[in-house]
DNA sequence: TGACTCAATGTCCGATTTGACATATTCTTT
DNA sequence: AAAGAATATGTCAAATCGGACATTGAGTCA
């Protein structure tokens, strides 16, 4: 949550804890939607890397600049596969895909 | 590919060599199949473990039966959020899913 | 301040995905 | 071999996704 909006909820009575207390999600969606951040972090950080503007990468993508944005920002509207492919296609190796979803890995049960 | 269809194009004097090739499949494109494949299969192992029929299966998914075929055999029709919501939703971890595509890391470039 | 670049967000609509159903094929057991 | 269970395959309507465009906001430089 951005940093205004969560001012802006506190502000008006809400006690806002965690996304997914606040959310009402499922520990498999829990799990499920920390990947999907994991994986936008690893395309934000990769495109960093290659010093790409959000424009440049979504040429390099043959995609628009709002969709980069939307993918960095793990939006509803993008899907693992688009990200994974997305950063396949940015250079990304295999290891790197598995290394940005190690940093997820904890216990589920 | 199914062996009927492989041996009739073997048959009409096709050469029929790696996946990659026969499809015209970019590295990157390879790379994908290569990580959906990965998740379908331990998505089948995963059924086994637990000794459940697709039918069962399904059900826990709040899925069909043809769908969880679709989802193991790593079909077109088939997308990698499903495949990942579907392996957690079974129960797999997270260290599974990792270990899963761990599998098919090999360099890139 | 104004012009400019980069990034974020909302919306549209064509394309893809998905649960469901029907049907076919394969496997097992007798 | 026949019957039944398990699995595979084709199709479709509804839901979701994704590229594109417009707009906004935030940061930078002259």
């Amino acid at each position: 949550m951005e940093k205004t909006k969560r001012a802006k909820l506190e502000a008006a009575g809400w006690a806002v804890s965690t996304p997914k207390e606040f959310l009402n999600l499922s520990e498999e969606d829990a799990a499920f939607l920390e990947v999907k951040v994991a994986l936008a972090a690893a395309l934000r950080g990769l495109r960093m890397e290659r010093a790409l503007s959000q424009v440049e990468a979504a040429q390099r993508l043959h995609s628009s600049q709002s969709r980069v944005a939307k993918m960095e920002a793990a939006d509803r509207s993008v899907s693992v596969d688009l990200l994974l492919r997305s950063l396949l296609r940015l250079g990304g190796t295999r290891e790197r895909m598995v290394a940005a979803l190690a940093s997820v890995v904890s216990p589920v049960e």
